[in-house]
DNA sequence: GTCTATAAACGGATAGAC
DNA sequence: GTCTATCCGTTTATAGAC
């Protein structure tokens, strides 16, 4: 028995701890999330984690690797948002596609891909719109910039009223306005009272953002 | 002259520097602004505004105190928007305001506080947006939520059609798309050639946005 | 009032035992 | 592969000279 504990202590030293690396993923989503990227210490999010500090820079090579590992892994399952639109685009047979249509398509994707998240669902939503004003260099896979082509040249054919330059303009409020409500409820005390019931909801009020942004893209142009 | 050169030296050890505090104000209200709050730190301050480190510590207590310092100033110099609206009500003679009115009302005088700006005029807008991002407690003035009370006000009779909770979620579109804009340039890189034309004219990108606002708060209600 | 010098704690990263 | 212990630069804040 005396062997038995000798033996099983030393395996614990170097026992794999097989899920250590996602836990450091889950860990330092939640924290970058929450907190930011230069407010979140490698001690914070070891000790979130339940892993020694140095079990982050094996697995990653450093904190800003492990930024972008998660950014990585968090934009980049994005990949269906396209097929989905191709998909559509085919069924209408070269027609462009209703405002409306391109407008859900964009939206559910996103909420979609926000509950796919694998550590807690309000939290991940807030990492995609807060990767829209973190400062420094750009995390964003090239994957993302190649699908907002797309719905850019589905919303080109979709308003053949507006010209190009009111398009993307319109286009980057349409963004704009989906991560800042995925950003989340730190916002809502600025609102004070003027904070929507369902402030804290941002499944609720992605959806209801629909009908706005239709408006907006519809409007007429300027001048 | 010798002792004049003394003199002098000594005068200058220990003359006020009157502008200390003024500069300081400027450099931080520029580098919170540019990287954040946790990304900027005390020496950086010090050095860009020409004063030692410690001058931040006597000025200010602490570099949460001028964080809020900063923050105070900004949206604290906000008073006239709401002054603003009530003349155009008074205008009206109790008749709602058309919803093009209001939206004009609250981009200009935010362009109108932006440029107000005594350090550098593109700098100065990014801080407003980035309050509504930065973590962590509020700085926000009650003053500002009061002048947001007055919009919602405004909203409401402008729009019977909508119920209350509606016009609140609108409202809270509204506000996230101007601080988006305004949160500037960094944005831009994400959406590679999907940015519009003028992504780094946050003043034309705000009037451009009037339309499309508009739009949105007219649409009809949702289901 | 202003600055120099330093304290005290925390940051990311790594060497080396196991 | 994994963890402990440590290095070393940077951080905020302050004590004390002038």
């Amino acid at each position: 028995m005396h062997t038995d504990n000798l033996i099983t202590a030393a395996e614990k030293l170097t026992r794999p701890r097989r899920d250590a690396k996602e836990r450091i993923f889950a860990a330092a989503e939640k924290l970058f999330t929450e907190q930011g990227y230069a407010a979140t210490s490698m001690r914070m999010i070891a000790a979130a984690a339940g892993v020694p500090l140095a079990s982050i820079n094996y697995h990653f090579r450093s904190k800003r690797d492990l930024m972008e590992a998660v950014y990585q892994r968090v934009l980049g399952a994005d990949g269906r948002r396209s097929s989905y639109l191709d998909k559509l685009e085919r069924e209408a047979g070269g027609a462009p596609l209703s405002v409306t249509r391109i407008v859900e398509t964009f939206i559910e994707s996103t909420l979609r891909l926000s509950r796919k998240d694998n550590v807690s669902g309000a939290v991940f939503k807030q990492l995609i719109g807060r990767a829209y004003f973190e400062p420094g260099d750009d995390f964003i896979p090239d994957e993302y910039v190649r699908i907002m082509d797309r719905y850019r040249g589905a919303l080109m054919r979709a308003l053949p009223d507006l010209d190009e330059a009111e398009v993307m303009r319109r286009m980057y409020y349409f963004i704009g306005i989906v991560a800042y409500v995925m950003a989340g409820r730190d916002v809502m005390h600025l609102l004070g009272r003027c904070a929507p019931a369902d402030a804290n909801d941002p499944e609720r009020l992605l959806r209801a953002l629909v009908p706005f942004i239709v408006g907006g893209m519809q409007a007429p142009a300027p001048r």
